[in-house]
DNA sequence: CATGAATGAGCTTTCATTCAT
DNA sequence: CATGAATGAAAGCTCATTCAT
């Protein structure tokens, strides 16, 4: 590379003629010598690049750059672009499950409950934006990576299985109503959630550029827990 | 004129020695020489395949290949591989909003209009995945490509237009609460219609197979109803 | 394309959905109608694109952008890329040739008529900088096109002929010396005018920014003619 | 880590079928791997085509195969065509400068100095036609590969600093005239020694074509010599 | 004659991946 | 284990040129 030319990575040679102050050049990168913190910086990286980028769009060489690792560990530790691929999903699967089972809910105070999880729900969204569009990727993908994945699947039921008992809860006391199923009470959540902020771009060329104004937010979550109580309730 | 380089009937020659690089020989080889049905078919194409692959994974040659075309020809036409993803883009709109003005809606009976909006929500989803995908992508790409088109903007306030007579004639009836803003009703409609098309594949992963199954659609079909109705009547 | 990205040429459709002013579409380049002016128009957009980017970097495309008209044309009048850049190899030298013997030249006054022969290099260089890149552009191809040329040749000799006579002159009115070859002489102006200018931007890197300020111009020219003044004198 | 992706040796496999488009395949297949060989490879092949055929015709592929490496591996060293381009630049303007500074020359002896000086330059030209071709077509492109250069500037300084003192010494032995001023000699001479032979094929289509046999190139060489001294002597 | 659509080879660049130390 | 060099395919885009009205 030229001296001021721009480019992505910087091999070898170049400015060799400049007198070097060291004279061991131990620069390049003080040899990370830990495993399990080069396989973690990489996922990491890769869950930044695959949310930002797709999975087509999120190249090796950007995700090991991110990680200022080699896009030689991506196949030392995951095997391929792909296997990466899936390990990230996992982990977003993973630590969405976990928040949620930090979530201290009193099941037996069904409307309060209720009101907790979707605002835990929309708050989530919010703050894994990655989160959204990993999965719209893996739907564009018809979901052909997360199949091959057997841990993923674990963490389904548990979200499910509180939103069961709260309603359970609820009907047990006469609040809400029993003729829903809380797959649909899950999905409706998760739709106002998700959506809302899924497509808030092409939303803003439609209705206009205030969705992520902190009132707009505010507005909206009123709005959800307003329509699912109202759905829910007697 | 030159004396030696006039003729302007030369067979080409020149190169012919240099091994070619590029494959993709032979054609019937019957010049079609129609440019709208070109035109056309390589934006029919290119709807299909940034659908099915999204922005990055939608390749050119991909693209040209189904329309039975050259590559150079979406240069020809397009521009560039951006310019063709913007002219799909606006047509799924364009699309989409002819269908919705094809809407013969007696917003005078604003509940069964408001049931037949919502029918052909869901009904436009489901038979327009396209139409879902191409928006995740383009959401992906935090909607800089949209944000280039001049016409998609065009397209937006038709939608909300109609459902805002109809809400206004719900009030007046004192069918419907009055306190609701027609775009929250919108996005409540939208989101329900979308996120469960949108994300079948990982929710398949969630909650067991079934969501493309035609009861399990009108299941939702008729949970969506329900939920709407219920959120906006009095 | 669309309606805002940036493109090479626009073919068809893209506006349609305006409504169109003129009823029958009159608009496609009137016309032109006029098969000298379009020629000359195509030999003089090539003489500058080609002078500006070379041969290889001159393209069809460019060149018939520059003419307003299409890339037929140049196969249509010029046979092909090659033939049109010899057309224009003969351009530039006739009409060197042309202004020279423009030059009312007094051969009886030899000094006299040096230093105007040498004023009208340095000028003919500095106003037609299309000369020298073309040349430059001519002799990395080792002059392969030139050679193409029957015509090109017929410029070669008045230059020097002119010159010719003026040493002949010179020397017959023991002003100059008689030791020296025309062609040299020729050869000594040609150099200092040509290198100058046509080096001037390597040049600028390394001795300074002012070669083209008309202070240094003039400084130059003075330089040059002393310097031949000096070496063909006794 | 996923259970299915993991092994890290599966034999590339996927898009097998798909028409490969681009050729160039088998090699001896004994990986190289000596980097400085590589680099070194490419830019000695990469000033050669560029020298030839200039920027634009020199392409990435002749380049890459004169060096027997691959295009991947100029991008890998030089970032990009013009990163390489650059670099060409920088190591023609060294190795002139190297070489010149090898001159060793007696600045006390001003006259056979000067002489030395003027034959190095001829001969150098005569030596290095990639260092004219090359030049020319920096020209041709404004010289503004040279500008990005940081390196290049340094290389400006010596050439003329040695004449400087060679003049110095002349006039001081009052030899030499004291009103001229280094840098036209300096361009004197390259003007003489560099026009003769960068614009020796258009010259031959002129003049007859002799400007590179052995005696013609001795009289210039000897008029080059006799002119300068002439200008520069009392 | 002029216009514009079509063609296929070529270009620069980037991709995922593997070899060598 | 880490590092960096190598590889070949494919990407987006442009080229000169020809066919069809």
């Amino acid at each position: 590379m030229s001296s001021t030319a721009k480019s992505g990575r910087q091999p070898v040679a170049s400015k060799k003629a400049t007198a070097s102050k060291t004279g061991k050049t131990a620069k390049p990168g003080v040899r990370e010598q830990n495993a399990q913190a080069t396989r973690d910086s990489i996922l990491r990286a890769a869950t930044k690049v695959f949310a930002k980028h797709g999975y087509d769009g999120g190249s090796v060489e950007k995700i090991s750059t991110a990680a200022k690792s080699y896009d030689r560990m991506i196949y030392y530790y995951f095997g391929s672009k792909e296997g990466l691929y899936i390990e990230v999903l996992e982990g977003i699967y993973r630590r969405m499950n976990e928040a949620e089972s930090r979530l201290a809910l009193d099941v037996a105070q069904p409307l309060e409950a209720l009101r907790a999880v979707i605002r835990f729900v929309l708050d989530y969204y919010r703050k894994h934006p990655e989160f959204i569009t990993l999965l719209n990727t893996e739907n564009l993908h018809k979901g052909k990576h997360i199949a091959k994945s057997l841990r993923a699947r674990e963490y389904s039921s548990p979200a499910i299985a509180i939103l069961g008992e709260i309603m359970q809860n609820g009907v047990a006391q006469k609040l809400f109503r029993d003729d829903l199923q809380t797959r649909d009470v899950y999905l409706l959540i998760a739709s106002l959630g998700y959506f809302y902020l899924s497509n808030r771009y092409t939303l803003s060329a439609f209705l206009g550029d205030n969705l992520e104004a902190p009132d707009a937010l505010a507005h909206w979550e009123g709005f959800v827990l307003d329509t699912v109580l109202r759905t829910v309730t007697r």
